[in-house]
DNA sequence: CGAAAAGCGGAGTGACCGCTCCGCTTTCTG
DNA sequence: CAGAAAGCGGAGCGGTCACTCCGCTTTTCG
């Protein structure tokens, strides 16, 4: 959690802790109960009042851009880990892992990536910082024979999108039945399991079409 | 569109025809944008008041409930006429392809199977019909070993979850784009690329549990 | 045809939610 | 330590939605 200011000005030192206190109750009530826990939730969860949030976030949006920017930074953490692995297929999988497995605690991500609510930019910097990691994961993957050849970088979206579904219907009943989906997928995945595909991946434009929709 | 009167009771000529035009009206709606199209302006299209819907259907989820048994039916349909392929794994395929066809232009279809809303009597009643055509298509192609045998007939709901949801991401900006996906998982259900899977499918009554539940 | 029964419409209710406004309190600064 | 600036709380606003209530209209049937 910064301890900067965004813009220049210090804040005053009761406006800083409630700021901080907000981020943090924020941050468990959206990993508990998802985005649209009610904002007034949270203020009484952080003990401050409703004014107060939003003079530091001047929408719900902002506050759960500064609670997920943490978040979705550590998937950056898991991909460089994932990177590096001598095999490629295996980083790829274990990257996936990782990253999923954070999602059965956290409502919050998975509604994230389910496009509830939207299109921040500091986000949308991660998103870039990440991109050429997997880029390069899929590629070595390919090389190496263990990933399919038609596989894109912009199919890597369909794994969260799915696994994410499977993890909100079943974490309920079974916490970890999502890797079960997962390891049917990556059955798919393999080179050799490769049959022609019907359709050519997203563009990166269909890709940011997609992202950027809302109810 | 059944006739009859739930119970016993003959409905005044006016009263049956608005109950029609509530039903096709409702019908349209859902498939057009969902299940949370307002109650208000379903009547509204069908040129009724407020109070008949309600005289009607004592609740939307009964409106839900009457508009999707139709479509609902069809997928029994389309199950039966799969059973009948020579090639077990085949109609499997055109079993998923026509069922999730129909999904692109319903966004009510998908709702429901996304468990928004649920669990009436007719809809448990026409599961249960649909169910053992399923087990047996799939028990026909586990013999005849395209399908890998460690795929149960309770992980099927996984394919309609996952592919909904990709179907949701992405029909706007390219409608066929799930073939894609649904060619790519299906690469992992056949029975060369299986490897052992990590977790056990979900018991038919950790899946009843999955579909009774609600926000 | 006429009256009772059945049906109708739609304004209104209550619950919820994101967000605003402003009189009061706390912190900072000299 | 005092005054000004910065920050605070929470009642209330405006919007949405499912659903109710009741005075009026249409159908039915002897």
């Amino acid at each position: 959690m910064a301890t900067s200011t965004v813009d220049g000005k210090a804040l005053r030192s009761d406006a800083r802790r409630n700021r901080d206190r907000l981020v943090s109750s924020a941050a468990e009530l959206f990993a508990a109960s998802g985005l649209d826990v009610p904002v007034e939730e949270i203020t009484r969860h952080a003990g401050v009042g409703m004014g107060t949030l939003y003079r530091h976030f001047p929408t719900k949006e902002d506050l759960i851009d500064a609670v997920l920017e943490d978040a979705f930074s550590g998937l950056l953490d898991a991909a460089k880990a994932a990177a590096e692995a001598e095999d490629a297929w295996a980083g790829l999988m274990s990257f996936l892992e990782r990253a999923l497995a954070e999602h059965v605690g956290n409502r919050g991500l998975k509604d994230i990536i389910a496009m509830r609510a939207h299109g921040r930019e500091r986000t949308k910097a991660l998103r870039a910082r990440l991109r050429p990691v997997l880029r390069h994961l899929i590629e070595r993957a390919q090389e190496q024979g263990s990933l399919r050849a038609d596989f894109a970088p912009e199919d890597l979206p369909l794994v969260f999108w799915t696994a994410d579904r499977v993890i909100e219907a079943t974490a309920a009943v079974s916490p970890d039945f999502w890797r079960r989906y997962l390891a049917l997928l990556l059955d798919g995945l393999r080179a050799e399991a490769a049959t022609p595909l019907p359709q050519p991946p997203l563009t990166r434009a269909q890709l940011a079409r997609v992202t950027r929709r809302r109810a």
